[in-house]
DNA sequence: CGCTAAACGAGAATCATTACTAATTGAGTA
DNA sequence: TACTCAATTAGTAATGATTCTCGTTTAGCG
């Protein structure tokens, strides 16, 4: 069949798409919607979340396509990967900048950073001889949304003269 | 059998033992050994590599024993649980402290840290309305002794006008 | 078009971690 | 010293996340 209505038109002429090809690499659909799907969300979604939300569009998309793109796309500049105790997330805010994890909710919210960092990096550096080429600072606390709660749970509580609340994990 | 030659004589008497004992719990021989595994080491050693050391000196510990105490003594404050880049990880030192991790050994070292920190924390309780409980923070780069290695093979390198040196992984 | 390397999908394999269960042990008490 | 009960254990199965393998498809280029 001729190429009426192609999903995927010709090549990707994103700068992205541009600066991989020049290296002999692509930018192909599963690929863009793998990015596009970091980028889109602000809650540093895992592999899986991921996953989930590509397969919407291209509902046969592998897992293993996902993870393996997750990667590359890291390794590329193009996503940034992260570590905790959730797991593997991956982040589309490739900007400096730092996390609070809410220990009550589980979510993880980006904060403005990068202006202490220099001092606590520069600190380090002159203290011991290494050479340090990044940082990571990571806070741990309740969000907002989780202390009203809180608030609110422990007036019912004092009202009704019950026990402790009891916290729900992410 | 009657009870000669005891491994464990009567109940632990360290401070650590005795507040547990408190509170109905105890301190067996084969969670003391885990403690004093992880603060033995300035490795940061994962669960396998507590695994590997303990039992070298009670052969039939089990793996699932080393995980439910890391577990248990990470609850009692007297360990520290931290997830990375490599895994699940313990720190024998509770006293606050930063981290190094060196990209290309894979080492990670305790930095003295805690000065900045306040400042950081402080900084951002005022920013967002989130109350801090807690903060990490963590440096990448290059250790001294790898540092040295580089400077030696890149030497060795300009005098043998060969392409670029190959970083091994941790 | 036709070629070649890049990338894919599907599912198997691996690895870390947790869950389960029957047996053992420790600390207090009769 | 023996008894009792809850805490804890060893061993093993189950789970879940991540990686690997391999046969097939596709993008980009001549």
């Amino acid at each position: 069949m001729p190429s009426l209505l192609r999903s995927s038109g010709r090549s990707e002429s994103s700068a992205a798409a541009q600066s991989l090809r020049a290296r002999g690499l692509r930018l192909t659909r599963p690929r863009r919607l793998i990015l596009d799907a970091v980028q889109a969300s602000t809650a540093h979604p895992s592999a899986s979340a991921v996953y989930r939300q590509v397969r919407r569009r291209l509902p046969r998309v592998s897992l293993a396509t996902v993870y393996r793109n997750l990667r590359f796309l890291a390794a590329e500049g193009l996503l940034r990967e992260r570590a905790g105790a959730s797991g593997l997330r991956f982040d589309g805010n490739t900007r400096p900048h730092d996390h609070f994890t809410c220990v009550r909710c589980g979510r993880i919210y980006d904060v403005p950073g990068g202006g202490a960092g220099g001092g606590v990096r520069a600190r380090l550096a002159a203290t011991t001889g290494f050479e340090v080429l990044d940082h990571r600072i990571e806070f741990f606390g309740r969000c907002g949304e989780c202390r009203r709660r809180a608030r609110r749970s422990l007036t019912t509580r004092q009202r009704r003269s019950h026990g402790r609340a009891k916290p729900q994990g992410q």
